[in-house]
DNA sequence: GAATAATATGAGTAATCCTCAGTTTTAAAA
DNA sequence: TTTTAAAACTGAGGATTACTCATATTATTC
């Protein structure tokens, strides 16, 4: 973001502006979408955009930050429901949240979010996903006993596939993405991985 | 793509604007490559880059693809391999063929691949990354005993999330990429989900 | 070798990005 | 409350880029 907002009005120009962008996305086609209709729709003029972003790409970016923190956060709180309540089907909540959030397609600015997950912006960290890792990562660590512990490499694979398997279907095959099928598979593809690193420790 | 080149001079131009993007993105910024500059480097006028592309990102998505389908017939080479002589390194050697790729950055279009990868041009079908998804369903399914069959679902999380932890990697931290704790956790992300499908059938 | 089809040229137009000089609004100081 | 200064906004317009199309060139067919 090229200069922070102060002022509460200035606030709320990023924020309409986000929301415009959200907008035209889900309704338009991405070409179609461009910086003075964002501008237009937001209701402020062309000025500001350019003084808060660097450009059309840093608003899509800056929108596919702000939701991957609204699900990260979703993320977490699965996280953090103690395990006796749900038995080991904690790996199965978390991934029905994804697939949930990935199948309903025009409430989140799409594009926005395949590049953000895909990290088109040049010499940028994604701290929002490192915050996620981490999270699991102590969660995993600490009051979880005989699953052996998490390294970072461990958790960062953890969290990208699983998140990623669930991009990629919701763009090659929505309803391979809602099939029960796939929920089952990705449970698997966590579990079976938690219990090889176990094995592999011993 | 618009109209296919016919004649050999017109498949020379193709080759010739895919090879000048793929130069120009490792070279430059994005935002720096311009249609009339891949025009230019590769030798030939504006024209028929739009007669044969229909426009800058379908200029990269074909580049990517090209890209894709060449990985694609290594890693499908080798799984032609007989297990006999790798005796269960197989995966690995899959593991090091993928992150060796991804490592060599400059020399692939490192944007259009990333374009690519995440499904970005909307309605298009990936069929490059189907091959291999069925090339790896009949193996698995044919020549290997003992490890359970693979439907279409396993087969396309298994390529998909290993392909996109890879490339996740290369943006976010390339050093992680390239340590041998990676590979290995690659490769138990592979047993671990072939060993639990096993389980999971009986 | 004439006719036809396929390709290539590149100046020009339309569209988009983005800047910046001037205006309005807000917050802080007097 | 007025004054002052900083912050935010406006929007016309210059700069850049995408893309078209009338014309010219090269290849193929009969």
């Amino acid at each position: 973001m090229r200069k922070k907002p102060n002022q509460a009005r200035a606030r709320a120009t990023v924020t309409a502006i986000l929301d415009a962008t959200a907008q035209l996305l889900a309704a338009r086609k991405e070409a179609e979408v461009t910086t003075n209709r964002i501008a237009e729709r937001a209701g402020v003029s062309i000025g500001p955009l350019y003084q808060y972003f660097d450009g059309r790409d840093a608003v899509y970016y800056a929108l596919a930050r702000r939701e991957g923190e609204r699900i990260a956060h979703q993320v977490i709180e699965c996280l953090h429901v103690p395990q006796s309540e749900v038995r080991g089907e904690r790996a199965r909540n978390i991934v029905r949240l994804l697939i949930a959030y990935f199948s309903d397609t025009d409430v989140i600015g799409r594009v926005a979010m395949l590049r953000y997950l895909a990290g088109l912006r040049e010499g940028e960290r994604d701290d929002v996903m490192d915050i996620v890792s981490a999270e699991i990562e102590t969660l995993l660590n600490t009051s979880m006993g005989g699953l052996g512990s998490l390294s970072r490499v461990k958790s960062y694979i953890l969290t990208r596939s699983i998140l990623n398997v669930v991009r990629s279907a919701m763009m090659d095959d929505p309803d391979m993405l809602k099939s029960r099928e796939f929920e089952d598979e990705l449970v698997l593809l966590i579990r079976g991985y938690l219990m090889a690193s176990r094995q592999s420790d011993a």
